[in-house]
DNA sequence: CCGTTAATGTAGCGTTTGCTACATTGAGCT
DNA sequence: AGCTCAATGTAGCAAACGCTACATTAACGG
């Protein structure tokens, strides 16, 4: 039989998958353990409640982004404000990284409306994303690295978002014209 | 005895009010009576479905948002993108306005997980967001315009986000990055 | 071989959801 | 007065929700 702690590490790949692909949308918890491959009465054995099912999956799924950024982009090299703008709107909208910052938005969106669980994991991972940016940013002080590193991720944030109360084309275009818009000697 | 139409435009001036308040996290059908000040058969008497109230509601909420930027930035006075990016982030910074762009936050984020009305809603406001910056955006060609009026909404939005993710001040620090990011000649 | 305990299934509880069937009231017209 | 029909109340449905009580199986140590 099987140990708790693997069957649990199991489902947890599973929902993370599940969420990738479909969002938030139908996250109840029979449609999770469905997701799973497991019933909904396991789903609750193997975690504390739903949230907590919720946590470990997101959890999962922000571990793979990081790992994915990583290689991407190593923490050794640091580039100037402007072309880490540019690195990193390329990153999302790369296929392999757009359904992570697909789902990422979702939870902010979640945040956004104050459900319980998603609040503090949009902290978490918002946190998580700040360090990472800031991290390969050159030069400055590290006030004014922290300030750019916001605004690279509300730039992120706001095409993401605009590409889904509009259409992709318009999103880009607006990415493009940030690229324009950036001053020289930033 | 009262009109029905009488009736259904004080109840969505009521919910509009509500869920400016209170943003879209009460919004099942007896907690929208409840603020409506009505029984929920009454709110189904006076609205088809719930999608239809919250439709009201939210159109409601934008056509007052509009009016209110309408007499802050006439449509007869165009300026250049980066004085009206300022002007902009000013305004979503004001007091007045800020519950309308909180609401407009938590409504995109619903699109953002499909939820069926909100999708809808968020497209159409969207549009006309995008239609009132255009409006002001002074030279270049209409392309060139619309492409600018898309960028400053995503920044907005990305500002917005950012606010919920993190800290108002980082949020803050962020917008002032953005704008000594601006190109001289943009 | 047996007892203990982890692992899994079955069934359902109590609540909330959006919505509806049915009854009742009351105003206005003839 | 009596009829009609809009306006409103009462009660509840069927589904989905998160979660749990209880029964059953299976593995492993003594």
């Amino acid at each position: 039989m099987a140990s708790k702690e693997i069957q649990r590490a199991q489902a947890t790949e599973r929902l993370a998958a599940h969420l990738l692909e479909t969002g938030l949308a139908q996250t109840s918890l029979r449609q999770l353990a469905a997701a799973a491959g497991i019933s909904d009465r396991m789903l609750l054995y193997y975690f504390e409640s739903k949230t907590d099912a919720l946590m470990a999956a997101l959890g999962h799924v922000a571990d793979e982004l990081t790992a994915m950024l990583n290689t991407a982009v190593p923490t050794d090299e640091a580039l100037p404000p402007a072309e880490l703008m540019r690195v990193t709107a390329a990153l999302t909208r790369d296929a392999g990284t757009k359904p992570f910052f697909r789902l990422w938005t979702e939870v902010v969106a979640a945040a956004a409306r104050g459900e319980a669980p998603y609040t503090a994991i949009a902290q978490a991972i918002a946190a998580g994303f700040l360090g990472w940016i800031e991290a390969r940013l050159e030069g400055g002080s590290p006030e004014a690295r922290r300030a750019t590193a916001a605004m690279i991720l509300a730039m992120i944030d706001g095409l993401a978002l605009l590409e889904i109360c509009t259409d992709a084309e318009t999103a880009t275009r607006a990415g493009v014209q940030m690229e324009r818009l950036v001053h020289p000697d930033f």
